[in-house]
DNA sequence: CTGTCTTCTGACAGTAACTCTCAAATTCAA
DNA sequence: TTGAATTTGAGAGTTACTGTCAGAAGACAG
């Protein structure tokens, strides 16, 4: 999962799309930009879940939502980010920072995950679902996805030289934070792939302890 | 690093270009295939060197290499596969393949890894370096390479099933595949990014090290 | 309410990475 | 050497994306 851009550089709110709607008084100008992002992303998750991401072309999601094409492209860089981009990821971060320095690593990582994930389950369930799956089947969406996770690790480790006083871009700390990032997402993956149904927190001390003992060896 | 695929279904090899041309008697016709190969590559990353990857067009490419487009796609279906295809997957996995199977995981992964390692270094150091380059650089072979990566967990899954008996899709064992290879290939990175002076034995030493002494806590 | 200033939008032209098709050239096998 | 199989180049088409520009629409001062 990672950050949403707003097609406004001047007011950039990191809160939710349906935050920023309720929050008080936008000008007419914001709102009108908040419902065309949302009418165009509303169209193209239509039209994936119909006719497949690949086979659904821009054109066709602007004529959908009532735009011209180019309006799509000020509003999404690239047709991925339709399905990248979300308010996950300041969650996280946010909800990691708010942990005490002195705990072990995987515990802060997994309280951070999952207290945002399932705000945003509560919302929107199956969209999130449907993400997971195009994440699973479509290999550009997998790509950008996966490249986004890289970065996310270089912020988190700024985060955790921070706390631990290792250097951010030493081995040791970048090659944990890897192997961090990389265990989270093959879990929420395998809890997606299996309907969402599991408790993700049991399925991540599962997942965590079982890389330990392999590693302790 | 990812597999190299061939143009040809039916005759396909593991081995490295350089070992087919020397290799006895091929035919004129799979003797003139392999040489627009590397033609095609040799003048691509002669442009990549000069003008950056991006800058460069396929049709640049091809005009270079005295071939047309099309048939600069006959022999690598994207642009990318020019930087992404290797032959050093197959020898990995090979060489993990014969390890003794009670061994822990990570000293079988750290000498399946620096054996063929060292060999293509031996042989293309530069190219090699220069693979590293675009691959940190250039958002879009990032991207391929790390799904070639999760591809290659898939495989190491199956491979790590047979030897502990775990089943090859369950949590536990795609948790610590993904690990070791986040580690892995950032420690290579990490490498490369210093000039691929140090040890990389040691290296990965230090890497599998820390993420254990973390992960123990 | 009006005029002005800023921002947003749509139309259009262009580029680059592919895909498909077909005919000509080349290699192979008998 | 002839016929079959394969490889090649040419060309037309699709799609994602970029850049430019004029006109429409919200914001704001007076």
């Amino acid at each position: 999962m990672t950050s949403g851009n707003t097609p406004t550089p001047t007011r950039t709110t990191a809160g939710s799309e349906l935050e920023e709607l309720l929050a008080a008084p936008l000008g007419l100008r914001e709102r009108k930009k908040l419902k065309t992002r949302r009418a165009i992303r509303s169209a193209a998750f239509g039209l994936f879940r119909t006719q497949g991401y690949e086979a659904t072309t821009v054109d066709q999601i602007a004529a959908a939502a009532e735009v011209s094409p180019s309006t799509f492209f000020r509003y999404f860089p690239t047709k991925e980010d339709l399905v990248i981009s979300d308010d996950y990821d300041p969650l996280m971060e946010s909800g990691l920072r708010a942990r005490p320095v002195g705990e072990p690593l995987v515990t802060s990582v997994r309280e951070a995950m999952i207290g945002p994930l399932r705000q945003i389950l509560a919302a929107e369930r199956d969209e999130v679902l449907l993400r997971m799956q195009l994440y699973r089947d479509v290999p550009a969406i997998r790509a950008r996805a996966l490249v986004e996770m890289q970065r996310n690790s270089a912020v988190m480790c700024e985060l955790m030289a921070e706390r631990t006083g290792l250097p951010a871009t030493g081995l040791e700390l970048r090659a944990l934070v890897a192997a961090v990032m990389a265990v989270s997402s093959e879990t929420v993956q395998f809890w997606a792939e299996h309907g969402g149904e599991a408790d993700l927190a049991d399925l991540l001390a599962d997942a965590f302890g079982a890389v330990a003992r392999s590693f302790a060896q």
